[in-house]
RNA sequence: GCUGCAGUAGCUCAGCUGGUAGAGCGCAUCCUUGGUAAGGAUGAGGUCACCGGUUCAAAUCCGGUCUGUAGCUCCA
């Protein structure tokens, strides 16, 4: 007999031999129909896989993100079964799970595979999943396996297995379909109870550009149709809150062909929304102690060629600007660090002067990739919520924790919950890569981890996602199509203090040499905005929104009556238009609700008799008549508990 | 940048295998002056992204370019 734990703490005995599925019977009827697979000892693994000797063990639902990787992963195998079937002669790349579905990239060879082919591919899908194939794992040598695709002519699986050694090779036989692979895999395909291929798209072997280029089959599966019908509806509201039909709609911004791809316009509403973003963010920093200033959008080249940005980026940037003087270049601001380490130079510092806080709403411009282009999220021209905190190494924690809070404080007026954040270190095992002392590295990103620790901030640690000139926090977000971006970034830099000089007089009457921070909590205007569209859906808090309210005089006689009501609201800081037009209220209630003001005031007889306004909350209906003094105190009420 | 897909009125889109353009919304004018999610009539508006080719004839077929889009790669 041997001795199972299970995840509670709880021991129960059994045979040794047992399998997870043996388990799952002992312990439910239900649990065994719905486990795919088990962890046994921290390795996932499938249910027919014996356990002989004490082991603890944890039972795998869908419920599960393993068990859900692994539901994903033999569909992917489903999937690479029915491809093969339809398409003979195929070859194989990799097929993983992901974070919504699964995908294999495959080379077509000659076939030419378009979404038109989904609904045949799907329907071969289920066909195998009907028929119950059984999936076998079987182990096999290297010899054999380089045999089998050396057959099949698959040079993808054969360069994967090159990389792997004898006794850790294992396929997996899914019916005619045979793969090299880990595993696990559910039993068999019949869990399988609904598929949906989403998309075609190229992808790189080994997303090395220089290498074939495969088709990547994405596809999602579920174990209930009706989780399917769900999963797609998601997807169709998503899409309603994509900023770039939103930005659309509510006229916020706007591209155009001839002023250039990945410039974006911000058009007046657009701007009301970010001009406003930009106060918030201004008074918190001021109460912060950071002094605003205002730095050109170009810089000679010598700037960048100093910085080491020239050489890091420089031919992949936009042309630096020639004047009619010979040999004067000058570069569009990629950055706005530079232009700040001249200020921090411009005049000596003490050690009294620390920490100077230099903050800038800078725009700055960088060469994108035109297929990286992508709305607001990703474009060439973009204003930075810069500010850069020279310090001293011994300040870096305590002004860390500042700058946490400020993102703190933003995150929360916006009700942005769902983010990540996560601490970027050096790797430990090549720390020559990087710039600046050991010593102040260790000490950096102590800060880093302990001002989280302070902050009770859930922080995911990277080990070698640091950037050469030092260790980062960044704070992530994920888009209406759950794409994730980041925001927010605090990152700590050794190297532009050392390439600019930068000093101060410590109280030794020593030159020192300052730490820098760059910070942006919103990161990019631009990017912020977007994930602020698509997090709303474009109703925007009251504080933001371009509009707060919308009047609505009940016919053209009261028109006169509701200019002077917005002209007493707009006295009272608040901000609205009138809807003027010859319709019905019905219908400009309707229109009112579409643009999703968030009040509408009806003015009519009876309103004007009395001094007062009609209030409609959007999307609430009726909140009854009100004076506009009780209009304008309940707004700033609702405004005052978020901010 | 690479690969797939797309580009028709301000917006959303229809237009089968080639026969010189349509709808709804929006806009303008007029009628209507209305009470909590669409009142009515009339009208304007398009080199069918651009360039070239095939054809008696191209929005439609072919090639190229541009832009968008899904991914890959990159990202200070």
């Amino acid at each position: 007999m041997i001795n199972i734990t299970f995840p509670d703490g709880s021991v129960r005995q059994y045979e040794a031999g047992v399998t997870p599925l043996d388990i799952a019977k002992s312990i439910s009827e239900g649990l065994a129909r719905n486990v795919l697979s088990a962890k046994v000892n921290d390795k996932v693994v499938e249910l027919y896989r014996p356990v002989n000797e004490d082991a603890t063990v944890q039972l795998l639902t869908w419920n599960d993100e393993e068990g859900k990787d692994t539901f994903w992963h033999t569909s992917a195998h489903l999937l690479a079964t029915a491809l093969e079937q339809l398409y003979p002669g195929i070859k194989f790349g990799f097929g993983p799970a992901i974070e919504n579905g699964f995908y294999y990239d495959i080379d077509f060879m000659d076939y030419q595979v378009s979404s038109e082919d989904f609904p045949k591919i799907e329907k071969r899908m289920m066909e195998l999943v009907q028929a119950k194939t059984p999936i076998t794992r079987r182990e096999v040598s290297k010899a054999e396996a380089i045999d089998f695709f050396t057959k099949k002519g698959d040079q993808y699986k054969l360069e994967r297995i090159s990389e792997l050694n004898d006794g850790e090779i294992s396929f997996y036989e899914s019916g005619t379909f045979t793969d090299l692979c880990r595993g696990p895999h559910l039993v068999d395909f019949s869990p399988i109870k609904a598929v949906k291929l989403i998309n075609l798209a190229g992808a790189y072997w080994r997303g090395d550009e220089h290498r074939p280029q495969l088709t990547r089959v994405y596809a999602i599966s579920f174990p209930k149709k009706k989780e399917l019908d769900e999963y797609l509806v998601m997807l169709e509201e998503a899409k309603k809150r994509d900023h770039r039909k939103l930005g659309k709609e509510l006229n916020l911004f706007m591209f155009n062909d001839i002023v250039g791809k990945g410039l974006p316009i911000w058009l007046p509403k657009g701007t009301e929304l970010r001009m406003r973003l930009q106060a918030f963010l201004s008074k918190i920093q001021k109460r912060y102690g950071y002094k605003q200033v205002i730095t050109p959008h170009i810089g000679g080249k010598q700037l960048y060629v100093t910085s080491g940005h020239w050489d890091h980026y420089g031919a992949d940037s936009f042309r630096p600007i020639t004047t009619p003087e010979e040999g004067e270049e000058y570069l569009l601001k990629p950055m706005n660090c530079p232009h700040h380490c001249m200020i921090y130079k411009n005049e000596p510092r003490s050690y009294k002067d620390l920490p100077l806080r230099l903050a800038e709403f800078g725009t700055v411009y960088r060469y994108e990739q035109s297929g990286e282009l992508h709305g607001l999220t990703r474009v060439r021209s973009f204003t930075q919520d810069d500010a850069h905190i020279f310090c001293r190494p011994d300040q870096v924690k305590d002004e860390f924790i500042k700058v946490m809070e400020i993102i703190e404080i933003i995150f929360k007026a916006l009700s942005f919950e769902n983010f990540e954040a996560q601490i970027s270190l050096r790797d430990p095992n090549d720390t020559a890569k990087y710039v600046g002392s050991d010593e102040n590295w260790a000490k950096a990103e102590a800060a880093i981890v302990e001002a989280c620790k302070e902050k009770n901030l859930p922080a995911k640690v990277e080990y070698g996602e640091a950037a050469f000139y030092g260790p980062k926090l960044d704070f992530m977000v994920k888009d209406a199509l759950g794409r994730r971006w980041q925001l927010g970034t605090i990152q700590v830099d050794y190297n532009l203090p050392e390439r600019f000089e930068l000093e101060y007089i410590g109280s030794d009457n020593q030159k020192h040499r300052p730490v820098m921070i760059h910070r942006a909590p919103f990161g990019s205007m631009e990017r912020f905005c977007a994930v602020l569209i698509e997090h709303t859906g474009g109703k925007f808090p009251l504080w933001l929104t371009p509009e707060q309210f919308i009047i609505l005089p009940v016919s053209e006689k009261y028109v006169d009556d509701a200019r002077a009501m917005l002209a007493k609201l707009e006295d009272m800081d608040l901000r609205g238009i009138i809807d003027e037009r010859s319709e019905k209220i019905g219908r400009k209630i309707r229109d009112a609700e579409l643009g999703k003001y968030p009040f509408m005031l009806i003015m009519g007889e009876k309103e004007v008799g009395e001094g007062t306004v009609s209030v409609r909350r959007q999307g609430a209906g009726d909140m009854g008549a009100m004076t506009p003094e009780a209009f304008a105190k309940m707004i700033s009420e609702e405004i005052e508990k978020v901010l």
